[in-house]
RNA sequence: GAGCCCGUAGCUCAGGGGUAGAGCAUCUGCCUUUUAAGCAGAGGGCCGUUGGUUCAAUUCCAACCGGGCUCACCA
């Protein structure tokens, strides 16, 4: 690093300015190396980016430069510069520059720029680490020295992502991920609105929030765990269909998938019910596959998993039965926590009927489902928000979405009954004061909301990250966040 | 929250109770089509922090800090 300014000195007493305002670039290294022919006289270009390794030869040098596209390697010769050969003599790997030149093909094959004009564009002081690639004859990359320190790499993301270049197409497909699902949603015509993340009462899903504190208003605020509640309100205001990518705050655990913060898109459509969701989510999630990955067939890990509608819909009663040969339907509580037993699933002493058959599910069966499966019809006592079902006493119309062993989506016919919805946050309100800390919160507006009346609706809560790293095959949620939570350095 | 593992040069890692090692990077010299460029030489370290055991600790022990993996909790 001392180096490093040394030469920034050097640079300012021979009048050249390391930190320019701007360069003019015609052309990106990709788009040089695709369009190369052996047309005379040479294409001039200029393109600018990091350096990413230095040949120096004495009176010649090479260089690659990495841009956002890409890499290309420049061809720096004293005969042709001049002058500003010394100037590179100062530059080092990691500094940006800017060169204007000529495309040729070199003696080994490479398209490159032979250069004819240098400049410093930004002097990097602090040293890049160096990944070497070895490409072979078969076109197979071997890396060398990989800047692989996980802990680094998610402390300073600039780097990991200026050195290495997966990392920087896993982002690029997190956003085509969210540019095609806006694409779908908007072409049918819903309205991508905006709630508060700061919330005077948390609600629409069961989570610790975090808290802050307004000083004009003095009241505590808690950053909103979910979305829901305040897009029903607009669906209660006349609006056809809403959706919103929110960052949502959960004070939980961090593990593999749970980081604090991370977006859902929240999706609420009236006049609809659970089942016009099902063929929307198919069809939704297999138009993001294709625009993103250009199939429907994806592997991830050891699995393929295939997209194309429709997916398997089963019950969560028949599922269970499929997989467990136990059919609980019509099992009392005492029944099926005896079976819970036999299974040597622990069983704590306060849970429901519905807790015990969610726990036999996420115990037997959630790893096995692979493939894209709907699974639908949950008992009422986890969805205080969904609607009765029509003809099955017990249970709500809510459908979960399996893939790979995950839950990627949740949704339900919404409950638009005020009546009931008020018994069931006051059956949460127990739970609460029976010291279930995640147990939703009895919300007096949204209540009132309902009293007004709130048509039909189908709703949609699908995790984008958990999404993104099913599309780009990441195992740890932190490989799909820019800037994951980490303690303090 | 529990268990296991890790922390040594800018990066990736080896080592091991007696003044610290490699490759790449860096620096000097040579080299005008190289590509993990090459050749010759050089510099670079609070061995995560604090404490303990010891004549002596980077090494052994403990606590702490940070990280990873697994499990638990959790949508």
């Amino acid at each position: 690093m001392r180096r490093r300014r040394e030469e920034l000195e050097e640079l300012h007493k021979l009048g050249i300015n390391p930190y320019p305002y701007n360069y003019n670039v015609t052309d990106s290294s990709t788009s040089i190396i695709n369009s190369f022919t052996d047309e005379q006289p040479p294409r001039e270009v200029a393109v600018a980016g990091r350096i990413m390794s230095i040949r120096r030869m004495g009176k010649a040098s090479f260089c690659h430069l990495q841009d956002a596209q890409g890499r290309i390697q420049a061809y720096l010769k004293k005969d042709d510069l001049g002058g500003s050969y010394d100037t590179f003599k100062l530059l080092d790997i990691g500094d940006i520059i800017g060169v204007e030149g000529y495309v040729f093909k070199t003696k080994m094959g490479e398209i490159s720029i032979h250069a004819r004009k240098l400049e410093i564009l930004s002097k990097s002081l602090r040293p890049l680490p160096i990944v070497k690639e070895k490409v072979d004859e078969q076109g197979n990359k071997t890396i060398f020295d990989p800047f692989s320190d996980k802990e680094l790499r998610y402390r300073q993301r600039y780097v990991d992502l200026a050195v290495n270049v997966k990392v920087r197409e896993v982002f690029v497909k997190r956003s085509l991920i969210l540019r095609a699902m806006r694409k779908f949603l908007d072409e049918r015509g819903y309205l991508e609105v905006e709630t508060p993340i700061l919330q005077p009462i948390y609600g629409g899903a069961f989570a610790r929030p975090f808290t802050t504190h307004h000083n004009a208003l003095d009241i505590d605020l808690y950053l909103r765990i979910a979305d829901e509640l305040y897009l029903k309100r607009l669906i209660v205001g006349g609006y056809d269909g809403v959706y919103e990518f929110a960052k949502d705050f959960r004070n939980e655990g961090m593990d593999r998938s749970h980081n604090p913060e991370f977006t859902m898109m929240e999706l609420y459509v009236a006049y609809k019910d659970y089942i016009w969701m099902m063929n929307l989510v198919e069809e939704m999630v297999s138009t993001v596959a294709l625009a993103v990955n250009g199939t429907m067939k994806w592997k991830v890990g050891e699995n393929e998993i295939d997209f194309t509608p429709p997916w398997k819909r089963i019950s969560m009663y028949d599922v269970i039965k499929e997989y467990t040969g136990k059919d609980l339907r019509d099992k009392s509580e005492e029944e099926i926590r005896r079976f819970a037993k036999e299974l040597r699933i622990e069983i704590e002493p306060g849970m429901g009927r519905g807790s015990i058959i969610d726990e036999i599910f996420s115990e037997k069966v959630e790893a096995k489902l692979i493939q894209p499966t709907f699974i639908t019809d949950y008992p009422v006592e986890m969805s205080p928000l969904a609607k009765k079902h029509r003809s099955e006493p017990g249970l709500v119309e809510r459908f979960e979405v399996m893939v790979n062993g995950h839950e990627l989506c949740n949704a339900f016919s919404e409950l638009n009954d005020p009546i009931d919805q008020r018994q069931r946050f006051e059956e949460q309100m127990k739970l609460r004061a029976r010291g279930d800390e995640e147990a939703q919160v009895l919300d007096e507006d949204y209540l009132r909301a309902l009293e007004y009346g709130m048509p039909p609706t189908a709703g949609l809560g699908i995790g984008i990250d958990r999404l993104t790293m099913l599309f780009t095959n990441q195992d740890s949620i932190r490989d799909v966040l820019f800037f994951p939570q980490m303690k303090r350095e």
